[in-house]
DNA sequence: CTGTCATGCTAAAACCTTTTAGCAGAAATA
DNA sequence: TATTTCTGCTAAAAGGTTTTAGCATGACAG
């Protein structure tokens, strides 16, 4: 049933088979104009007949909405970008809309490159992701005609962003482990120069008052041996309890803590951040952790800027999702 | 600069500022037809001056090709499919194709729904992934009319796919032990109906010989663990080294080595699979792994795709790219 | 009987580019 | 001088869709 120029069917193809013309097809596809019922459901049940699809290319040159959006992730897909992007596609993909992904690895002539063929492309809108929080976004961004959100970065002044809750997921170890009754809380993260790690830390120090004490470190399973290491070697009381900065400081702390025969989380109770479960699940005791729910900031994104390229307002904000707290063997 | 529409430069722009007519500024900018040279550059440098650049969807509309193509894969972003993706979106995004993901999830209906999308904006071409190498890509994929290229899983007959050379793979950590002096190698790997995981073992099997022996299990650290603890469990000569299907498995079996205090490498010496970094720089010591060069696969699928999207023949073939071994402290 | 209106349809323009065919004028050839 | 060839350019068609303006037809009101 397909053309002999090894195409597909075109509205021209069902117009001639439905005995109208092509504006009355398109008409009768779309439910636009005036259409007598008959006619419209004549229309559609050839169009099905041939199994017409109309050219993408062909609608968004004229509607000028190519119904495709552009993702622009900063590191070569990491664990964070991921979940995210099946957030985003989840969604997208209900309203027929497709998801170009851009890995620019940081560097930024790839940044122009996929940007570029972003545009030449129409796209609809740009998501903007970073897994480094504080790397500022390239400033070309600022100038698009086209609406942009930020996800997991932080924007500009005046754009739209969206952020897992870090303050309200330090809260929640910490109440969790305050919940089991320990009072000597550790906070071992990652590197201070992480916003993220700032503020976590911030919030863990707020509800734990003077007994608060942050060690900062690396992103790293070493890193949490080194740090047990450390608190063992020096004298004073011992913690009782941990809340890590990651899943894999995590697991590097109890590691270490299982090395010293410590009993988790009978002596010590240790949450992480992240819920990687591939990390989470496979400490032991399984890990208890917070979860930024990726995915639903995704969701999220993907929402916003399907919102904001049908021409909707959206006001600037910078969106923060709770977090969720995994209870497993740990704490 | 920018039209009022709120748009971009046509290159109606570009033929009015130099005074030429379209067609001519077209084959100024694309070095097509016969051209006066002072003409020619002219057309460019206001072209460059204006920021003009071609609209993809009305090239497309008329050229018939995209230059897009687009990824469909299985799982929901597994450590396997992302590398890949990476590698194919490098080649791609120098010669200005870009490249749609799609992630199916496992549903038919989202399959369905993505790929008709991809149709409909005339993709050039496409390729599949898929995690479980042993799942059937859907039928529709073979009566398309436009290339397909499938990377990591198992294609057709007639088809172009590219995995990772399992078997050499396999012979490359066993030799790398043999050469260590170990004669008692034990093969601790994942499922046995992943096609993977039959090869490995087999050509495992083809050189070992007589002492072959192998545990099927899952591909998780817990059966890491399990395994090791069966192997103490039971009477006879123990190994002095162990081949294991996945790094994560790997992960385990040191775990529990380490807990039984044998020295690594020195009583037992572990060799893993995937080279996934976060797991293997993290083991006591770090583990000495196979690499199945995941970029470089992608490349390769990139590349194919490529030729056929512009009309190349290629040969129907399984290509078996080679894996590499990375040697760490554990063997 | 004339004028107004609603209905159902269509022709044509528009979106932006590439490509084909062809037109003048100049230069080269016979 | 008359013809051919080459050069540099342009008008117009094509690609597939949506949308605007308008055309008959028939119904209805005055």
């Amino acid at each position: 049933m397909k053309q002999p120029g090894g195409g597909r069917h075109t509205i021209r193809d069902v117009a001639q088979a439905a005995g109208v013309s092509i504006s009355t097809a398109s008409n009768a596809l779309n439910g636009t104009g005036r259409t007598n019922p008959e006619t419209r459901e004549k229309v559609r049940r050839i169009a099905d007949e041939l199994g017409f699809r109309p050219n993408a290319l062909a609608r968004g040159l004229l509607t000028r909405r190519s119904h495709a959006i552009g993702m622009l992730t900063n590191d070569t897909y990491g664990r964070l970008t991921l979940p995210m992007a099946a957030g985003v596609s989840e969604i997208l993909v209900d309203h027929g809309v497709s998801l170009f992904l851009c890995a620019t690895n940081n560097d930024p002539r790839l940044s122009r490159l996929h940007l570029e063929a972003l545009l030449d492309r129409q796209v609809d809108g740009i998501i903007f992701t970073a897994t480094r929080i504080d790397l500022e976004p390239p400033p070309e961004l600022t100038k698009l005609n086209i609406p942009v959100v930020y996800a997991f970065a932080q924007g500009p002044s005046g754009s739209v962003s969206f952020h897992p809750d870090d303050a309200q997921g330090a809260r929640l170890a910490v109440q969790h482990l305050q919940g089991l009754n320990r009072s000597r809380i550790l906070h071992i993260t990652g590197e201070q120069n992480y916003r993220a790690a700032r503020i976590r830390a911030e919030a863990y120090h707020e509800i734990v008052g003077a007994s608060a004490q942050v060690m900062f470190g690396e992103w790293s399973e070493e890193w949490g041996h080194a740090a047990i290491e450390r608190v063992f070697a020096r004298p004073g009381p011992r913690p009782d309890s941990i809340f890590c900065g990651s899943d894999e400081i995590a697991r590097g702390v109890i590691d270490a803590l299982r090395d010293r025969d410590i009993s988790i989380p009978g002596d010590i109770a240790v949450v992480g951040f992240d819920n990687w479960e591939v990390v989470s699940k496979q400490t032991r005791p399984p890990l208890t952790t917070i979860d930024m729910e990726l995915k639903e900031l995704g969701h999220q994104a993907g929402l916003a800027i399907l919102g904001l390229s049908r021409g909707e307002k959206l006001e600037p904000r910078v969106e923060r999702l709770p977090c969720t707290l995994v209870a497993r063997g740990s704490a």
